[in-house]
DNA sequence: CAGCAGGGGGCGA
DNA sequence: CGCCCCCTGCTGG
């Protein structure tokens, strides 16, 4: 209530808990009692079977002992390994064969939101559906099964996974899975120290959700994640049924996907593993001089194609890509744009295409016009056309700043921070942040600046 | 309001 | 190709 009250909340804390939890159980730390079945035998921690199970909880309520072995007769070994990393993880995958079977096993246990409300009743008027039961705010915090399903098609992966669903590993690996943020963060880039930890920090935030969801509802975060919730188990067969939010939820993850992991390769295993030795451009201080033009020199003859090829060839990334860029303008392609540009004469395009062939003739048209030389293009005017884009320019050294853009290479790497970037231009400009040197001063006022156009706004603005 | 990065245009050597 | 210019947009004080 007081002013000086202040909210502390750990935006991790259910994934680092169950993480930590699961590892714990795989180190056998800290367990204190052993579950037996079928002749063998699992070191678990009473805490979390009893939070889980209200027949453990009874059984550690009336068993005084400290470490007693419990042991489970009508209940197989996979059905319980099965249960024990539903207890710990939250989630389990199943085969769908098996769901009737792991069910019944839940039901033997009392394994909450399984085989009972993970939660009584209370006074939560708010019907529950055999389904979800539980209102939406319960819902994020709990784990309340879903039991979702696949279609059949998936069977494979499905398959793959129900068969080793047991391992409980952690999974963080989802998480950092996403990989992203890095270009996006633009304004901590300068920071150098502090740039990754805040892109983690984004990242966390990020995927917040799906770490709340994560001990009830992994869908989110079921991709990546070894024991893969494809089959959560519901109280209710009539669950059975496909749940299209996640569906939705899924192909826009990879949709999203195909973008990010398009970003990350580019900015960071392409960077690293093309930049990366480069860091260390050590002489690079004059603010004019930036030897650092790593090596630019490759020259995007090679680039390109390399880039297009990738692109092409992945699973989702140029698709993606294209659709994203091209779809939402809404134009028919080509013809949209060389109207919107202007660019009539510019523009006649090299291959005169309509929309329709668009994308595969415009990385093609790329590649030849890298391939051959301007020359090639004597028709269009010597119009540069992106092959990731529409963006169409005459300058073929645009178009090379142009598609560092796409591919995220950063070959002008700041020998005082880990700033990277597209341009020269641009290293030389972010170097007055460290020189301190700042070129543009007013007439006016002892103001000075780094950017020509920030003295601008600011005659503007004060001296106007 | 200022700092600063992204990104594109343009020109001269 | 290298360099400069410009505009834009975000961010933080």
């Amino acid at each position: 209530m007081a002013e000086g009250m202040l909210s502390l909340s750990w935006n991790n804390h259910r994934a680092t808990f169950c993480h930590i939890l699961s590892t714990l159980r795989e180190k056998e730390r800290y367990t204190d009692v052993t579950v037996a079945c079928d002749g063998k035998f699992y070191q678990v921690h009473k805490l979390v079977l009893s939070t889980c199970s209200e027949y453990f909880e009874k059984i550690f309520e009336n068993t005084p002992c400290k470490h007693p072995v419990i042991v489970l007769k009508d209940v197989q070994t996979d059905e319980l390994e099965a249960l024990l990393s539903y207890m710990y993880e939250g989630a389990v995958s199943v085969a769908q064969n098996d769901l009737a079977r792991l069910i019944k096993a839940a039901e033997v246990l009392r394994i909450k939101g399984l085989a009972v409300p993970d939660e009584p009743p209370l006074s939560e008027s708010c019907s529950k559906r055999v389904t979800q039961s539980r209102n939406a705010s319960d819902d994020r915090s709990s784990p309340h099964p879903k039991r979702r399903r696949r279609e059949e098609s998936n069977t494979s992966l499905q398959g793959a996974q129900t068969s080793t669903s047991p391992p409980a590993s952690p999974r963080v690996s989802s998480f950092e899975s996403e990989g992203e943020t890095h270009h996006s963060t633009s304004r901590t880039q300068s920071d150098s120290r502090w740039m990754d930890q805040r892109s983690s920090e984004r990242e966390d935030q990020s995927t917040d959700h799906p770490l709340d969801d994560r001990l009830g509802d992994h869908t989110a975060t079921s991709r990546s994640s070894p024991t893969p919730p494809q089959v959560e188990v519901m109280v209710d067969e009539t669950l059975v049924k496909e749940e299209m939010v996640d569906h939705v939820d899924n192909s826009q993850d990879d949709i999203v996907d195909s973008g990010m992991d398009y970003g990350s390769m580019g900015s960071d295993s392409r960077l690293d593993g093309s930049g990366g030795g480069e860091e260390d451009p050590s002489s690079q201080m004059l603010p004019n001089k930036f030897e650092p033009k790593i090596n630019p020199s490759q020259g995007q003859a090679q680039q390109l194609p390399d880039a297009v090829v990738e692109a092409l060839a992945g699973p989702s990334g140029m698709q993606g890509w294209l659709s994203g860029c091209e779809m939402p303008t809404g134009f028919s392609g080509l013809e949209g744009y060389s109207g919107g540009d202007g660019s009539q004469d510019v523009h006649p395009p090299p291959q005169g295409q309509p929309v329709s062939q668009s994308q595969a003739h415009q990385l093609v048209g790329l590649e030849r016009t890298i391939a051959m030389g301007a020359g090639a293009l004597t028709a269009a005017r010597r119009t540069h056309r992106c092959p990731y884009c529409l963006y169409v320019t005459y300058y073929t050294t645009s178009l090379k700043k142009h598609i560092r853009t796409h591919t995220k290479e950063k070959p002008f790497v700041c020998s005082q921070c880990p700033f990277r970037t597209t341009q020269p231009e641009n290293l030389r400009r972010h170097f007055y942040t460290h020189s301190g040197e700042r070129p543009y001063a007013c007439e006016l006022c002892p103001f000075r600046a780094t950017q020509k156009f920030s003295l601008q706004r600011h005659i503007w603005t004060q001296h106007r």
